[in-house]
DNA sequence: TATCAATATGACAGCGCTATCATATATCCT
DNA sequence: AGGATATATGATAGCGCTGTCATATTGATA
């Protein structure tokens, strides 16, 4: 990339105090809405920014001052939609607050983990962090933003700690009416594809799912539930078990959508009708569900108003931990309904 | 949130120097790579640079030089899946390169386009930028860009620009292939959904469209043509339209899966075995694409690689135009076949 | 009127780097 | 050997802001 030549005529914080006739720490303080300046001068200065359509320089900012008006997002997720929609709440809250976004992708799984994260907040010095699942779950992670006294929160399916912000849905609830929902239109006997180990939600939609079972009075059987990974292969493999069993359940509840499209494509597959022969739900209301044939009842998670509380929260952040708890919704399509008479 | 008491004992560029027994230009040259810097030196200054685990601050870095380390990648699309993909690629090189990535989802309807895009540029001194389409058919952009002098490479579907670099696929080839494919399977009436318009490729999928047809004699009738917008309704749409004629098609070939999909959807409502009695094939090979019932026949979009590749053509800028072109993939599933006989 | 706090503004240093220029040493040629 | 280069290093001045502290100016109170 060829080194820019920046003809230095950059308007800056001096051409604006110069223009209003005041000093440069009077700009400085009506820029950062501090207290203490006149209406008049106020208006002069802000007259002088619109006519330079002046932008004062983040680098020199984050120099010169404490904050650095940028967040990082840090997440490790393989659902481009999940993730699109985290991006996108967030993003909504920081372009409000004037606010810079980072995205950082990141791997759970790596060794170095703590010291990648560690080295983001050198380099860009960012004055906050949101943390998406299952990052928010690594544990290194949490003690590196704690150690760095970092604020963060974290988009928290599920889990809420005292020790750190969050938000989060009820997923126990969510999968307990999932569930319910199956059971009321006559199912007995439920399959149920867990998520991803290193995602804490995915022991709160089993617990759901025992719970609702449970209430009902309809026995757990181990065999109707199979390890998962969140993805559309994992679906697959785990509904071709279950439709291979001796007495096959007459309804499957994916822990996502993902792997929900899998199930279905095996019973596709098989020539079963739908939903008479199998009722599928699902779990998170992605793009996919309204997309499959037959349309995926499934659990809609309110991802992108999560994310955005999420930055809320770190923005009226002033030390306390504070949670919040989002509703989900229940999205009934096609893919259920009563089983067919044996 | 919380004002982050810095107490500054940031590990900077001078306590690396003075750990080395040098200066700290020194460092700094050994930083940025400069040359005229011997090994021993060298060596020393890495040495020290590991041993505190120094990450320089980026902030002070702009402030100072020419470059800014950063660059913008600035998109406006509404399918998660390909901007997740695009976001991918140019990440990745961007972490090669050391450079931090800046995500700004724009509009390009928005009459302030330019302004914001300029705004961004002064705050972050971002050294390059990479446009996604349809931003990379924004005149106002491509104009501010140059009028700042600030280099930038468009992921381009299928249009080229002498005045810019770009990479992009061969639409109207992977158009034409994928006709030819259908043409060749028997049809002979195959309906065809335009994308949105303000998307340089859909023209580029149409012409190639044509251009199939064309070349195997089968007449062109614009009323198997039908506008669409990209998204899963449009798709269902024009299906039903294209269903309801009085010879409907026995093909429809959607300029990409989520409108492919909406015609899936539409094809199972009105109970027509697939992909007997309709083949349907679609564009870009997203996730979606094997998810749905039949796995859909589609058009694999090098997407990531051209992000990455864009990424590449921008570092390696040295104010000269290159563009690169990377090659599709037909890739058949099962959801076109021979159309069954009449 | 004198005294104090609240309000309003400015001068100036310095954040952590890189650019520029000066200087010192090694290597080459004739 | 004696200059002319190429190589290697350092001293110093900012980049564009904000923090700190000093200095008005006002209004309120006794």
């Amino acid at each position: 990339m060829k080194a820019d030549d920046k003809t230095n005529n950059r308007t800056t914080i001096k051409t604006v105090s110069l223009a209003a006739g005041v000093s440069m720490k009077t700009v400085s303080r009506v820029l950062n809405k501090e207290r203490y300046v006149s209406e008049r001068t106020r208006a002069r200065v802000e007259r002088a920014v619109a006519d330079l359509q002046f932008t004062p320089s983040v680098a020199a900012r984050i120099l010169a001052g404490k904050r650095s008006y940028q967040i990082a997002l840090i997440y490790d997720n393989h659902s481009p939609h999940y993730i699109h929609q985290i991006q996108t709440g967030v993003w909504a809250r920081c372009t409000e607050e004037g606010v810079r976004l980072l995205a950082q992708p990141s791997d759970v799984s790596s060794p170095n983990l703590a010291s990648e994260i560690g080295g983001l907040i050198d380099q860009t010095q960012v004055d906050g962090v949101i943390l998406s699942s299952p990052v928010t779950d690594a544990a290194v992670v949490l003690q590196e933003l704690e150690r760095r006294n970092v604020p963060y929160v974290r988009i928290s399916p599920g889990t809420e700690q005292a020790r750190a912000s969050s938000v989060s849905m009820d997923d126990v609830k969510a999968a307990d009416d999932m569930t319910s929902h199956l059971i009321a239109l006559g199912h007995r006997k439920i399959g149920f594809i867990i998520g991803h180990t290193n995602h804490a939600a995915s022991d709160q939609r089993l617990f759901g799912y025992r719970r609702a079972l449970d209430r009902a009075g309809v026995s757990y059987e181990p065999k109707y539930v199979l390890p998962g990974a969140f993805d559309f292969s994992s679906g697959e493999a785990a509904a071709d078990i279950l439709l291979d069993l001796q007495t096959p359940p007459t309804a499957i509840f994916a822990s996502n959508d993902d792997m929900a499209a899998g199930v279905l494509t095996v019973a596709h597959r098989r020539g079963l009708a739908l939903p008479g022969q199998l009722s599928v739900a699902g779990f998170d209301d992605t793009a996919l569900a309204s997309q499959l044939w037959p349309p995926l009842t499934t659990v809609r998670q309110p991802t992108r108003e999560l994310a955005y509380a999420a930055a809320s929260l770190l923005f009226a952040m002033r030390g306390e931990v504070a949670h919040r708890r989002l509703p989900h919704e229940l999205v009934l399509r096609a893919s259920t309904a009563a089983p067919a008479k044996a």
